[in-house]
DNA sequence: CTTGCAACATACCATGCGGTCGGTTATTAT
DNA sequence: ATAATAACCGACCGCATGGTATGTTGCAAG
């Protein structure tokens, strides 16, 4: 990776975290500049707005590391149980940053879904492709599950009850009501099988 | 009301919808004073400061418009259909406002819950007496459920899957996806049933 | 009638923001 | 070697923000 390429990068890495932190709007632009030691024009010589770096962190950072996580959680023999244990693991594992602020995906749908398209948009192809990711996990095991489940709807509903979770474990500050909606979760997805 | 007081309800009203569309810190005091066609003066002789006015329109606004909302909804014989019905009113009622912009309390909760300690505590709060209000609700029929349920993780596990529908219905800017999750939610509820 | 305070109005301030622009250095192609 | 362009610098701009300080009006008590 080349010297330009490696300021991309940093830039990229340095907007991810404040975002994920503070939020895209009050993500201040000379707090990336301060963490990255660049000036004003080495960022606007890589990104011609704002908003345009944020679409890069979303496609670049956010959306690739989230697809693989659930991928590799869904690439299992039993999906079932695998989602189980990818949830369960996140309660884990969850680190106070997270606890705190939250899922960097969830955040953003909630802070530009309704302000800006070009986010809107983005969210909105990411939510399919992971429920595409879900259903057809599911439907590899269809034999195992209940007859006359809509899973389309069973994969959405299991997202939307994670975001949630996450929402209710920001403003308790606590893992102990993720765990729960979790354990639930887990009754739920499991009573998915005959 | 006098003049005082019935200005004092019409900055609240005007920053609760403000903040209800474009979120607490995006929300500026000019546009208050213009849509109650006050002076900042005014404004500030009701309201020490920003946030403070947040937590009125918090605790004087939205809590109350939550919590009868809830309760009118578990008020009926059977809580586990009441709130099955509630919910499928909120998916045909939904005005196009509530789907874009999501619910009051699940927002600020995002926004402003690992920013600001008030605010955090103040949801915090709300949300433990949304949890008791359902919980109460289900133990008056805890004949008729299901042994072995744990019904604070029950009501958790409700309240965060129609925040994260709501979340989901914000990205999607339909109502269907919402529809979706409240129908599985439905048959989860139900199932809580012997 | 006047005194006093509540209920406003208006002008102003410091700050931080995203963005621009002319200039400079480093790299690469010819 | 030189020309061209990529990569980067940093001062500056307009603007909107939350907040303050001073001034004005109107009502109500004494």
């Amino acid at each position: 990776m080349n010297d330009a390429e490696q300021t991309r990068q940093n830039i990229l890495t340095a907007a991810a975290d404040e975002i994920h932190q503070h939020g895209f709007k009050a993500t201040s632009l000379s707090v990336i500049l301060n963490r990255c030691e660049i000036s004003k024009g080495a960022l606007y010589h890589h990104f011609t707005s704002k908003i345009e770096l944020g679409y890069a962190v979303f496609e670049e950072i956010y959306t690739p590391m989230f697809l693989d996580l659930w991928q590799s959680a869904l690439s299992v023999e039993d999906p079932v149980e695998g989602l189980c244990t990818f949830f369960t693991s996140m309660t884990e594992q969850m680190s106070c940053s997270e606890v705190v602020c939250g899922c960097p995906l969830n955040n953003l749908c909630e802070e530009m879904a309704n302000v800006d398209e070009g986010f809107r948009l983005r969210i909105l192809s990411m939510q399919e492709q992971l429920n595409q990711l879900i259903v057809d996990a599911l439907e590899q095991i269809n034999d195992d599950l209940r007859d006359g489940l809509a899973l389309s709807q069973v994969s959405y509903f299991i997202v939307a009850t994670l975001n949630g979770a996450t929402t209710l474990s920001k403003s308790s500050r606590n893992k102990e009501l993720f765990q729960q909606v979790i354990a639930e979760l887990c009754l739920y997805i499991r009573a998915l099988k005959k």
